[in-house]
DNA sequence: TATTGTTATACTCTATAACTATA
DNA sequence: TATAGTTATAGAGTATAACAATA
């Protein structure tokens, strides 16, 4: 009957991006499933390596993540030896966050794969039109954040 | 340390895609929320209310949700008055669905709150701006497709 | 008192296998 | 035998409350 039956759908940016990104998780899952990684923990692994000695509550607050929920991916990163957890000399309470030698490998190789993923997802994109899909996330997310605010305003008056 | 910890992932489309889109997914939610609805309630009462006797296969096919899981949200749906299913003329394994009344005003109230949100969203990105972003998010979610085309050919030679 | 990391728990979305009743 | 809908179940990701150790 309707040749497009979410054509009430297709004009919400939400309804396209959930589409894009549940397309570019499938793949980039895909890419890093021989690495032992899925997206969360590559994020992880990466952020780490990017800023050693990070603490759990700043890479919580940097991608996130609620701190319960990181624990269990650092679990599961300490375990296959990919990153150390190491008291902070300065506060008994928090551990520096490194990556191994062989978590750095990992990584690397990961990332190439990651790279690769990105290429294919954006295929069809130019470069300009790519760096201004970047643009338009960046401030979706930043009206998303400013809409947080205006809520805490409202709630406490 | 680092000004951007994340900086080795922000050049990546997927990591701003799932910070935008958890941004609007947390905004949505809290507009449909009034209106009882969530985001995936919302999108099937559309789709019905668009496409009236559609059967669940094809409401499964047309917003990706496995069909088990589309059972759930009928089922929520339904409880709700909001749509009802009755078994089909011609195939008695089928049902047809459709919106009542009530859920028909549900839909309309609840599509005023999504566009406001939306507009939300969206402030600051032009017309043009807006039809690009479309437009790259259905490329992305093509070429996610073309994706899954070589897996299965490779897995399958 | 406040903060760091942790445990426990719950909810949503997603994914698969197996069942029933029809076709 | 194939399909429409269903049940049961399991895995991720996300979210909150409450706790111990430390500041």
């Amino acid at each position: 009957m309707s040749a497009r039956p979410d054509r009430t759908l297709r004009q919400f940016l939400g309804y396209g991006m959930k589409r894009a990104f549940a397309a570019i998780q499938t793949d980039v899952n895909a890419a890093l499933a021989p690495h032992g990684l899925r997206m969360m923990t590559y994020s992880v692994l990466v952020v780490i390596r990017d800023t050693p000695g990070v603490r759990q509550s700043r890479l919580s607050d940097i991608l996130l993540i609620e701190r319960p929920n990181l624990v269990l991916i650092l679990d599961e990163l300490e375990s296959a030896d990919w990153i150390t957890r190491t008291r902070a000399q300065d506060d008994r309470r928090a551990y520096d966050l490194r990556v191994t030698l062989k978590g750095r490998r990992v990584c690397d190789r990961a990332s190439a794969a990651v790279a690769a993923h990105d290429s294919r997802m954006a295929a069809g994109l130019g470069p300009e039109e790519r760096l201004a899909l970047l643009d338009a996330l960046h401030r979706i997310e930043s009206n998303g954040r400013s809409s947080d605010d205006d809520a805490d305003q409202v709630s406490r008056p």
